[in-house]
DNA sequence: AGAGAATGTAACCGATCGGTACGTACCTTG
DNA sequence: CAAGGTACGTACCGATCGGTTACATTCTCT
């Protein structure tokens, strides 16, 4: 009986091949990162909750900011992900897709964990352009507005640029404002009706 | 001739009456809050640029976290001042009110030092909802949220609450997204756009 | 069984964190 | 001029920050 038993689920296999501690390291980073925001959490506190030493995360990753940076292109795939699984929801739709996208987001927003988009987050850390993880932030919060004016485009806006940078706007507002509001009538249920009125106005 | 030269500058007597100290504590801190970032910001490098030393800083305020609520309970007079200048431009005009406050929100947020709102910034910054910042961010906010419904109502909207929200995430998104674009065409210039079409939409 | 990779142990580093005990210079008041 | 209160600075505190070292141990694969 070898200790790495195949039939065992993933997560609970003792010693599986290649490096583990990178791993606990990796998502004990992105959830402390999230919920207590990422200056807040210290390399001894990701280590000893992660079950491991710190010589590990420094096998593993250059530096903290680079664990941070990290963790960031994981949360941009994350993000894509979804938008991507609204727009497969209605293929040659874009109106449809984006609502789709929003009323998913409107969602996720309700729940008392939620703390916005870690991206974003991590933009009103570092104001600091030369941070690493901010640099991920930015760099996607650039694609992402693009994607929305093409999105606008597609849909026949009469002023796509507007209207993406409209949408921008009101998904940022989502992640920030789901963060101030404890109770579960949070602004961001506005969302859906906001911005099929938006795109009603911009689409003739 | 005496040290306190009545005819000087108030800000160049050498010394007068009343506690000094503090008044560059607060300034400096708030400048480099707002900046840097609070967390980033030790309270050494407070006292070192203020020109001061750090029991002036304990003697004015009890902790560092009291010096954060502080200089967030100033910046949310100044948001309120700028939100009744805008009132008082239109009187009788809730529309025109609130457009003439995007107006100026998309001016100031074309800036680029500009890192949106120090309040919002700080509920990022600061998950725990015991750390004494936050529940003056907090509070603000929600006397934003009411207000801005309110405005929706006297506008004569169809649904208050909705449009109400619609702004809130609107400004919410122009603060945060004005951080992550560098350029001089940020996505927060087309609220001003976004905020008539909804108010247009919500108002029958 | 043995080689090599991955991880842990146990320190240690200088810098900085928020916070404080204590001494000193100043201005005002008698 | 003497006294007292106020405003301020010098020097220091323990704790934690991100990061590193040398070396022992454990696991995996052949």
């Amino acid at each position: 009986m070898t200790k790495n038993d195949a039939d065992a689920p993933l997560h609970l296999q003792p010693y599986g091949p290649g490096p583990r501690a990178a791993e606990k390291i990796f998502e004990t980073a992105r959830d402390l990162f999230y919920r207590e925001g990422i200056r807040a959490v210290g390399v001894d506190e990701i280590v000893s909750k992660a079950g491991v030493t710190k010589p590990s995360l420094y096998r593993s990753f250059k530096s903290k900011d680079d664990l941070v940076a990290a963790v960031l292109r994981e949360v941009e795939e994350g993000f894509w992900d979804r938008f991507k699984s609204a727009e497969d929801a209605f293929p040659d739709d874009p109106k449809a897709q984006m609502v789709a996208y929003f009323e998913g987001l409107a969602a996720r927003s309700g729940g008392a964990d939620y703390r916005g988009c870690a991206l974003s987050n991590a933009v009103v850390e570092y104001p600091d352009r030369s941070h690493a993880g901010r640099a991920v932030s930015q760099t996607h919060k650039q694609d992402l507005r693009e994607r929305l004016r093409a999105k606008a485009q597609a849909m026949g806006a009469s002023d796509p640029k507007a209207l993406g940078d409209a949408m921008m706007l009101l998904i940022e507002g989502v992640f920030t404002s789901s963060q101030m509001f404890d109770d579960d009538d949070k602004p961001a249920l506005a969302v859906v009706g906001a911005v099929k009125a938006l795109i009603t106005a911009y689409c003739p």
